[in-house]
DNA sequence: CGAAAGCTGTTTTTT
DNA sequence: ACAGCTTTCG
């Protein structure tokens, strides 16, 4: 009988923790107290996590209401909470999963009296930031050119991320001009946020922190709730939510954080290393597992990484380890521009789709997100399913900011902020002076400027036109809050909103290519309204909209939608390809130029934990590629081979020699240059750069009519070769030298005859029939195939 | 008051 | 190259 009991128990045991390692499995059974999982890339970070809640909820009877797990992205956390669904089947959606934004707007929403807010603040966007900002230092008379508002933005930021009050840093600052400028700007900022019933983004965590610490009752409540605390990612966490993280993990201490180092690519907006790092020091019984087998990556890629990142000084030492072949080698390609670039990426991913590869298990990666212009382009002409994650969000475009405006004003008729950006949008002929008359009028009586709206006639000095104007757009506002009141649904509300105010009507009356997309932006908007709506019974607009503050475009990413996905190094983090283009391998690109001139050692390893980073998301295979040249900053420049190809052994490589060849003759040119004194100077930067063009014949197919060639001229290529551009193009698409029948090489099929050889739209296609592996069709600018004997 | 035209600085990464 | 801002004109 007992025994049975023991089977029972390691069968069930058996089922969670199946397919664990032992250092994977002693993190999921380590229950009390503090625990530091280092986890390397690719090591079943998420696999752990997932087990270990799993395995608190079903071996250690810990309710799940009592489980807390902060991911970094709304996506992470979904995924984490499906797949702790099936391992434990019942629960798992009672666990609260969340990022360190959504969790604190919902204790917020709770607490909002206890810090003097109501509960449907709004949550300024970096845009809501940044016009806030700029109508301070408009009314405190400071020069935005010699103090710029992105100064302002970054140093608030700065203080919030350390939990520091406007008044400490005040206090602190009161020996520096300028730092007293920012403090009065800071705390300014504060008092209009309040005002307006707004918190921004860094505020979310400030406030909770703050609600914490002036209320320990309420810190109690949630110390109970989350007796079990799992942090994800935690090398990006910053100062703040360190402070929340420990406060709430103070009573129980079963706090388990899980990160690398190698992986910390958020300096830039806080994130402090040392908060793992220094894990040890602050819990001094903490446990510490290592994960430092990758299950991720093929041999080959996996050495790469560890090339790479062994070049970093500051770091925790550490190697990952595969079990696994060396698989295929990497690939890298320098090409003449980043349109090249383009063109040979598209060309790469065509043939891993004739060899049954999905688009859906192929990523471009790339440092900048001007990048991806280009590089979507191409992917337009290969006809080639893509979607460019990230960038220019859906939430920031104009007519969508507009609409969610009308919404949070309705939400939040204190905002002052909204109700300037819609009052007169459609135009309705309220202008900048009477609005200043609402506002001076509001201020004297302590209403908000909606408030003043609807009392307008009685503003002195405005004539009855105007003030009829602004009366009416207080009372069509009013409509719509008693729609909502009288239980119209928020879709409803929605149309309702693009009808009255004229702003679908007068998009529909221009009838350009632009309205109608953006008409096509407001429409796919609704249908998150309706989707919100189907899935949210309870909800209302202030929890619509908290959803669309805090949803990034990263999280609607899905497994069903079978399209190659573009976006940068840093979105990429925690995600994993198959098949991985990083583009832009150069110095100046990435690394950045900024971190290439900053003084502080770190911005390049940061850099190099980033390219690390893209690496390690590659599972079968790696391509590296850069271009001589390409369009920044509206100049042509050319560029180095990064510095990271060098790191990267050139054994590692399909070219092997090429690689070496290309690491020597490295050496020397950075010599050379640097003997010159140019080396990252201005001198090859800005127009004075002299600009040598390529021969044309090596090219890649060029056929871009947007592209910079087609305007050469104006780039310092006056008289000396006027005719080279168009001679570029022809040849670069003209027909090959070689005919149906003949014998040619090709660099990696070997010898082969053409079978066919017909014009497509932009190139020649060509069909080989190579001796060694068969029938192959080729673009013929992309073959470079010779005549052979 | 509003639209059009010219001038400026700007790009690293994002919850 | 481009957007966003200022200036200018109707």
């Amino acid at each position: 009988m007992f025994g049975i009991y023991i089977m029972a128990f390691f069968i069930y045991t058996g089922g969670i923790m199946a397919g664990l390692n032992d250092m994977q499995q002693q993190a999921c059974e380590h229950v009390d107290g503090p625990l530091l999982i280092l986890a390397g890339a690719g090591s079943g970070k998420t696999r752990v996590i997932t087990h270990r809640v799993a395995y608190l909820m079903d071996h250690e009877g810990v309710n799940p209401l009592n489980i807390l797990a902060i991911t970094f992205t709304n996506k992470a956390a979904r995924e984490m909470r499906d797949r702790v669904d099936l391992i434990v089947g019942e629960g798992a959606d009672r666990v609260w999963v969340s990022t360190f934004h959504s969790l604190c707007v919902r204790i917020l929403r709770r607490y909002a009296d206890k810090i003097g807010y109501e509960k449907n603040f709004d949550i300024y966007d970096s845009d809501d930031q940044k016009s806030t900002v700029k109508s301070i230092l408009k009314d405190f008379q400071i020069d935005p050119k010699r103090y710029p508002e992105k100064m302002f933005m970054s140093e608030i930021s700065k203080a919030k991320e350390k939990y520091m009050s406007p008044d400490e840093f005040a206090r602190r600052n009161a020996a520096d001009y300028a730092a007293t400028k920012v403090a009065e700007v800071y705390t300014e900022y504060q008092g209009r946020l309040k005002k307006n019933n707004a918190m921004d983004f860094d505020d979310l965590i400030y406030k909770t922190v703050e609600l914490f610490e002036h209320n320990p009752d309420v810190l109690d409540t949630y110390q109970n709730r989350f007796r079990y605390i799992m942090v994800d990612e935690y090398q990006d966490t910053n100062h703040i939510q360190f402070l929340m993280v420990k406060m709430l993990a103070r009573k129980y201490r079963n706090l388990c954080v899980v990160g690398d180092d190698d992986q910390s690519i958020y300096k830039f907006r806080g994130a402090n290393i040392t908060n793992i790092l220094n894990f040890e020091k602050e819990y001094e019984d903490a446990k510490v597992i290592k994960l430092e087998q990758n299950y991720r990556s093929c041999g080959n890629i996996l050495a790469a990484a560890n090339a790479v990142i062994q070049h970093n000084e500051g770091r925790k030492d550490k190697a990952l380890w595969t079990d696994q072949d060396a698989g295929e080698k990497i690939s890298f390609d320098q090409c003449d521009t980043e349109y090249a670039e383009g063109d040979l990426v598209a060309s790469r991913i065509k043939t891993l789709v004739r060899q049954g590869v999905g688009y859906r298990d192929i990523a471009i990666l790339y440092r900048t997100n001007a990048q991806s212009r280009v590089l979507g382009e191409k992917m337009v002409y290969a006809n080639i399913p893509y979607r460019v994650y990230g960038g220019t969000n859906f939430y920031a475009r104009k007519e969508i900011k507009d609409v969610l405006a009308y919404l949070k004003v309705i939400n939040n008729t204190t905002d002052n902020l909204y109700f300037r950006r819609v009052v007169n949008v459609p135009k309705r002929g309220i202008g900048e002076a009477s609005l200043s008359k609402v506002e001076s009028f509001a201020d004297a009586y302590g209403l908000s400027m909606m408030d003043a709206a609807a009392r307008a006639d009685e503003i002195p000095g405005m004539a009855v036109k105007t003030s009829g104007k602004i009366k009416q757009f207080a009372t069509l506002i009013q409509s719509f809050r008693d729609m909502l009141q009288d239980g119209e649904s928020l879709d409803a509300v929605y149309d309702r909103i693009l009808e009255d105010t004229g702003y679908e009507s007068e998009l529909i009356a221009e009838h350009t290519e632009e309205s109608m997309t953006r008409l096509e932006n407001i429409d796919e908007l609704r249908n998150k309204v309706v989707e919100f709506v189907d899935e949210n019974e309870e909800a209302g607009l202030s929890e619509f909209l908290e959803e669309i503050a805090l949803v990034s475009d990263l999280d609607s990413m899905s497994e069903d939608d079978n399209q190659v996905k573009l976006m940068t190094l840093h979105s990429a983090k925690g995600l994993e390809f198959p098949y991985v283009f990083i583009c832009g391998m150069e110095d100046r690109v990435f690394p950045s130029g900024m971190a290439l001139n900053s003084d502080d050692p770190d911005a390049l390893e940061e850099e190099r934990r980033l390219c690390y980073v893209g690496i390690t998301r590659a599972m079968k295979k790696l391509y590296l590629s850069a271009a001589r040249e390409r369009m920044m900053h509206g100049n042509r420049i050319s560029s180095d081979v990064s510095r990271f190809i060098r790191e990267i052994p050139p054994l590692l490589f399909e070219h092997e020699a090429d690689m070496r060849n290309m690491a020597k003759r490295r050496e020397t040119e950075s010599v050379d240059r640097y003997n010159r004194g140019d080396l990252y100077s201005d001198s090859s930067y800005g127009s004075s750069y002299n600009y040598k063009p390529r021969t044309p014949g090596k090219e890649y197919g060029q056929k871009n009519p947007y592209s910079s060639y087609a305007r050469q001229k104006s780039y310092g290529q006056p008289s000396t070769q006027p005719a080279f551009g168009k001679a570029f193009v022809v040849s670069a698409s003209g027909k090959p030298d070689y005919e149906v029948g003949d014998r040619v090489r090709h660099i990696k099929f070997g010898v082969g005859t053409v079978e066919n050889l017909e014009k497509g739209d932009k190139d020649y296609e060509v069909t080989v029939n190579f001796d060694r592996c068969g029938v192959r069709k080729m673009f013929a600018s992309f073959a470079k195939l010779k005549k052979s004997e």
